[in-house]
DNA sequence: AATGAATGAGATTTCATTCAT
DNA sequence: CATGAATGAAATCTCATTCAT
């Protein structure tokens, strides 16, 4: 029983740690000038190693993604468990994102700039997870509007794609490091406001 | 003398070429995917041609986006000569910014993804033309800002990048399809409303 | 123990065997003429192993060349050994330098014909083993001066490139085989005596 | 009449040009290493000029060495003409060599060094100007064996070469500024001395 | 005769993936 | 399970040569 234990926690432990290194190389080469075997060296392992556990370079960045947003997607679910104003709900998904960038600026560049890259991410690849991400806002927004806080008449499938746009972008910038005019926690104030302001019924 | 001007239209047709022929490509591939090759047949010409008027496939890329941007700053330029109001302004270039997805959905579709993906772009190569870009959205709110009409207290750096990020996704996601669920038209007026509401002074 | 001396040997003779694929082919087609692909062939590996051993073409060539310099120089050491006149040093190091070109012929074109074309080679690169192989020329005329043997005023540095000039084009037109009109027994008795004779204290 | 008298020098001056820039590319460069191009912007002409005056890159190597060839073997002509004695000759052909050398180093690295390089100068061309030269070596030796200068058993074939390969490496190193220890005259004394020594009748 | 833009065959080199150990 | 040497398809880019002007 402990020794299933412990080559689970081998196993775990190996793919997690291609996982890992890939985010890291990834991040910082980008997909397409990345080489598995710089994946590899980061990892600790063989380069036909990789291939054990997942099918192939693509493969492995789909996998990174999944296993990430699974993550977020609970981190989301957590922050957000308590609070039932959807006000204060969309002012904390705001800041749950800010806090998760700030943890690990490698898996934000990888998720920021990476994953728009290829037609297999953005298009071919049909991405569940990211429409998960995207309903959760979409689901504050509705909730919203059934409530009477926001404007009735906002297109949700439009405001959504807003909200997850503005709030990614200034995101983005900052981990780019283009703009150190900023701290995550001005802009998380700065864009609730905003936004909020933006969706209120008047 | 129409000797010179045929051989100038030539020559910049050729180059014009290759760049038209870039943009389907890439917008069709991807960057990374896309051969030179395919450029080239999609052009009309022979692969060492393309070396002639770039100094190779990422040269191709930057060239093809400094063009275009010129091309688009110019749009935003002559559409906002004429108003003064600054939410008027604000409302032109989100109308102009979707005019221009309109007309050319695969230059906006290199935009949009393909420009995204490689580290040269939004890390290594410092993009003027991008800044001027966002200039344009800045100096809208800080006129908005002087004229009583926005919050004095908006951090223009962030609210240009939101507004920037609000507009552009809501367009990539326009161009990929995955959203039919809405007309630019649509996405136009309901942007405007929101974000110009978010910026109000009270 | 005797896996890692198995895959030592392994390892050296794939190496070596691409050396040796290199010799023939370069000797044949010339280092430009060359494809990588014909050195592959004739190594019976794939184009990419070649690079897993060498940085590049050029590199191979530079490998080869002290490779092979080695061993020469090796045999150099090993023939003049045992013999301590001047005279007889300076017959014995034509004597092998004629077996050497004998027993290796397309070795001796590389040599002779192909490592003078590149400016890599004769210019850029900088060439100690060559210098240690005139220098064991320089070494024997200057005992020989020591000794009271050969004119105490010549002046080594031009005497030694004049004697390797002497036999390498000696040798050089013997491999194109534009004179087959001397063996190089006769060759290396010519040399031997009209060198020494020219050399000679009267 | 005049006018193809002109056209005649405009036509060999333009010839020439190209010679003598390809002189100084393939010097600089080496044959393999220098582009057409380079060779006609040197030449103050367009690519496609080139091809109008020669067959192609290889001719107009074969063009520049037989021009340069002729001048070199009129040289010799003429600095012998006047001298009867075979040792004489002997030490006047090694003067005339090194001021040759001296007069044009771009032409002595080229013919030096280039000049050894391809299979098609030194075995599929057949190369008749050089032999031609080296002849007037053999011709020396010949006459100083016949009046009884020389050793009656020297091997003409064998020892013109040795004269031609020492005199050829001496001043292949003087050109390559490897050795800058010795003056092209201490050099031509020193190989007339040892030489001439290397062949008299005892 | 001169030009030089255009060609396109072909060479080097890379790197994801495999497979014998 | 793990390795990493070997593979070889495929891509970028070069450059001698051509030919319409």
């Amino acid at each position: 029983m402990y020794i299933d234990k412990e080559e689970m926690k081998q196993k775990n432990s190996k793919r997690e740690a291609i996982i890992e290194a890939a985010v890291k190389v990834f991040a910082k080469k980008g997909f397409y000038n990345a080489k598995v075997n710089d994946v590899a060296k980061a990892a600790g392992v063989a380069d036909g190693t990789i291939y054990l556990y997942f099918k192939n370079k693509d493969d492995l960045l789909i996998n990174l993604f999944e296993d990430k947003m699974d993550h977020i997607l609970n981190r989301f679910a957590a922050g957000l468990q308590n609070i039932h104003d959807p006000i204060e709900k969309l002012k904390t998904f705001i800041h749950v994102y800010f806090t998760l960038i700030e943890e690990d600026q490698q898996l934000a560049e990888v998720f920021q700039v990476e994953l728009r890259q290829s037609a297999k991410f953005l298009k071919d690849y049909h991405n569940q997870k990211f429409l998960d991400y995207l309903n959760i806002i979409a689901g504050i927004v509705d909730e919203g509007k059934r409530e009477g806080f926001f404007r009735p008449t906002l297109h949700t499938d439009i405001i959504k794609l807003m909200i997850f746009g503005a709030i990614d972008e200034v995101a983005r910038q900052w981990i780019l490091g283009a703009d150190d005019k900023y701290s995550l926690e001005q802009a998380s104030q700065e864009l609730s406001r905003t936004i909020v302001d933006g969706l209120l019924a008047s």
